[in-house]
This record gives C-alpha cells, sequence and structure tokens, in this order.
DNA sequence: GGTTAGAGTTCCCTGACGAAACCAAGGAGG
DNA sequence: CCTCCTTGGTTTCGTCAGGGAACTCTAACC
C-alpha cells in the first residue's frame, strides 16, 4: 500500500510539502541554519533516533535543501549546509515562530527570539506582498487556476474568494 | 514507545509543527480557506482516506485552527470553518505556495495564482520586518535565547549568527 | 420499502518512527 | 602494538500513523 504522493499533485503547497511535511526535516533545517551542523550535535539537540535523522539527512541532501560538506578526509568528516533554496526554505521557519510564538508560548513568552539586521529590534516577519509591498494575508488575496494546472482535475481550487 | 512531543520542546518552529507537521493537516487547511468545508467535498478533492479526514478534521478543532458549525440539524450536518489562528496559520501556506512555485513547479509554472486584493497584481508573499518593513530573511537576523527559554536546555539555539 | 446524501467508524495491512545495539574507519595515547 | 575515543552511520524489533475498503447511522425523498 502506497503513502500518498504529494509531489504529484498540482498544488505547490502539496509539492513542497512532499519534501518538508514531518517533523524532523524542518526541526533539522533549522539547526543547520544556526550553525548545528554535524550528525552528533544535530543528534543530541534534537533528541532524534540516528536511524531517522540520517534518514532525513540524505532526504534533505537529496532534496537540494541541504549539501554535505567532506571537512577532513582522514578519517571522512562531514558538515551540513544550506543551499539557495534551503535559505530560502527558512523563510518557513520564521513564519512558525511568529504562529508559535503568538499562540503557542503561554505564560512564560517566546524561547528564542530574533533580532532584526537592518533596524536592531526583536521582531518577527509579516508577509507582504511582493509586487507593492502592503501586507498581504490570506484574506487579502483572490486564487486563481494558474499555467500548471491544467491537465489536473483534482486539487483545483479555482475558487475565488 | 512514545512518539517524540514536539509541544513540549522550548521552541516555537516545534510547537508549530506539533500541530500541523504533517501534510495532511496543512492541505486541509488550505482547502477550509479556498471554500472546500465539507466532509465529502474534503474527501474526494484531497483523495485522503475518510479515516485520516476524520481524525484530522478532530484534531484540527481540538487545536482551535478549525471550527465545527452545524448547517442543519435535521439530519445533523456540519460545515469546518477557519479561526483566527486558523487564519494566521494560512501565512504559513503562502509561504509554501512561494516557495514551491519557486522550486518544484517546473515548466509547467505554478498550478495556482495568488491575486493581491490591495495592487491587483499576481504576487507571492515576501517576508517583512513587522517593525520598519524592511525584508527580513533567514540571513537578515540575529538568534537569541527569549523568556520561555529559562529551564529548557535542549533546543537551545543561542548561537547569533 | 429502497435509494441517496452526509458524516463518519472499524478493521487489517503497510510504511515511518523510536530505542538500542552494532559496525567501520580512523586518530590519539599509553 | 593495543585500547579507547570520535564520527557517522546501519540494523533490528516493536510501536504508531496512514491507506483501502467495508461498514454504520440518521435522515430525506420517491
Amino acid at each position: 500500500m502506497q503513502r500518498t504522493r504529494f509531489s504529484e499533485m498540482a498544488c505547490s503547497i502539496a509539492r513542497t510539502l512532499d519534501v518538508i511535511g514531518e517533523p524532523w526535516s524542518p526541526l533539522i533545517l533549522r539547526d543547520v541554519y544556526v550553525g548545528i551542523n554535524r550528525f552528533d550535535q544535530l543528534q543530541q539537540d534534537l533528541g532524534i533516533s540516528r536511524k531517522v535523522l540520517s534518514e532525513r539527512l540524505k532526504w534533505l541532501v537529496d532534496s537540494e535543501i541541504l549539501t554535505r560538506v567532506e571537512y577532513s578526509s582522514k578519517p571522512p568528516r562531514y558538515e551540513y549546509g544550506l543551499t539557495a533554496r534551503g535559505v530560502e526554505l527558512c523563510d518557513l521557519l520564521l513564519v512558525m515562530v511568529r504562529w508559535g510564538d503568538r499562540w503557542l508560548a503561554g505564560a512564560e513568552g517566546p524561547p528564542v527570539l530574533y533580532r532584526h539586521h537592518a533596524c536592531g529590534q526583536i521582531s518577527h516577519v509579516e508577509p507582504r506582498c511582493a509586487v507593492c509591498a502592503e501586507p498581504m494575508r490570506a484574506t487579502d488575496i483572490d486564487v486563481l487556476p494558474g499555467p500548471g494546472m491544467a491537465g489536473h482535475q483534482e486539487m483545483g481550487p479555482a475558487a475565488s474568494k
């Protein structure tokens, strides 16, 4: 019995979820982003089984999210780094942080703060329109079929909001 | 043997992933957002098993992402809607769309387009700083321990980038 | 009564995850 | 030389989540 193949859906959300739609990959991405980039460090920081970590790392490298770089050849030793698409995927993490801080942090407040270089303030990301730079939330948009929708009938959100 | 409890980690990303860190919940969220909000519609659109759909819907309602509203009492009939926190979680979907369109759409182009009400253009979200409105990407920030980090040693990304 | 619609629930099997043990290839130190 | 440590895995076995298919319940309609 086959697991659902999200990569074959005519939906960018589903395709993205095919790459990163389980908890460990985003958390590994986050660790690599903050500089925790070796196998044992990752395993200890995340408390993940070595087996799952090994599989996830391979998946992320094969998906071109991470690079695997040999930092010592005798004996062979490896570090992981972000690719360009991996760096862009970190945007997703920042949005998760904002949502988690807002709704799940409780009275303790956020465990991690993010200081924006440009303004020097502790801040969160806000989604804005890439064209006009005004806020662009789910309630601010119409959803239309795109060129990649031809030939696909399922996952067909042609409905206008 | 217990699955890892991401909700107990001192990390907003992990906590968010505890709520929505598998593929079906974000896809259900998306469907409800575009107006596909009844059981059979969801099941058909997503091609998900009725069992998993039922479980995921219950989870999302219990997590206060979705509401379950009776639209007919004889016989009982239900629709699902977004809560305020559910609407905010849709930001995550828009970021997924942007990444998926950019890296996974291939030659066909994006399956779905998003038109921003304010400027009327087909657009994508761009993460910007909530304080100064300048772009705020993963490469634009320092990561610091926050108030919710006290008493937690694991998941401790105090490293400054 | 039979059929349809809507919203699930149950059962059995498969695939992913978790714990623990094990493995290989080196380097460092005695 | 041998032992221990480090690094980066791999293997095994049991648990948990997902998938397919069948089933259930409550109504409305003919």
